[in-house]
DNA sequence: CGTAATTTGTTCGTATGTATG
DNA sequence: TCATACATACGAACAAATTAC
C-alpha cells in the first residue's frame, strides 16, 4: 500500500492514503481520522512523516487539527 | 546517575537504573514502583520518557501497570 | 453521593540529532 | 546544500480510572 522505496515521498503517499479513505466514506466528517501514533503502526512510517503527511492534509482542506484530542475529517470538503 | 548526554537513551537508563533497584530488593513484589510523576522528579526526565522506560520494563515482565493504580513489580521475576 | 487529588492513557506541538540520497 | 526519514526527548492539553474525603 505504501512504496517505501519509490520516488513520491512517503508523506505524500501517506496523506494521498487517507484522502481517499476520505473520499471513500471509511471517515466520515466530523468523526477522527487515525492519531499519529495510529498511522506510525498502520503504515510502518516515523511519527515525524505522520506528521508531515496530516499537515498536507490541512494544507488540502480536508482536515483540522486539536491539540490533546485529534484530527477530524472538515463537514464541507471544500466549499464557501 | 543518569547521563543526559551519552549514547544511551534515556529511557534505557531508567528502565535499567529501576531494574537493578528491583533486583536489589529495594523495590519489592506486589509493591508499586515510583510513579511517573515520581521518576520525573527523580531522575529529571519528560514523563513520556518515563512512561518509556516503564514499557520496557512491562516488557522485560518486570512489572505490570494498572490504570489509576500505578506499576507494581511482578510476584515471579520470571518463571513457569 | 459528589468533589478533588492521584495516576495512568492518549494526543498534538516542538526541537534536536543522525542518516540517506 | 537540501529534502526526506527515523529516533529521541521535552512540553502541554485532554481523558479515564482509582482512591480519599
Amino acid at each position: 500500500m505504501i512504496d517505501h522505496e519509490g520516488p513520491t515521498p512517503l508523506y505524500v503517499q501517506v496523506a494521498d492514503a487517507i484522502q481517499a479513505r476520505i473520499e471513500a466514506g471509511e471517515l466520515l466528517p466530523d468523526r477522527p481520522i487515525p492519531s499519529e501514533n495510529q498511522l506510525v503502526q498502520e503504515y510502518g512510517i516515523a511519527r515525524g512523516t505522520a506528521r508531515k503527511a496530516i499537515q498536507l492534509l490541512r494544507e488540502r482542506g480536508l482536515v483540522v487539527t486539536v491539540v490533546g484530542r485529534g484530527t477530524f475529517v472538515v463537514a464541507e470538503p471544500r466549499q464557501g
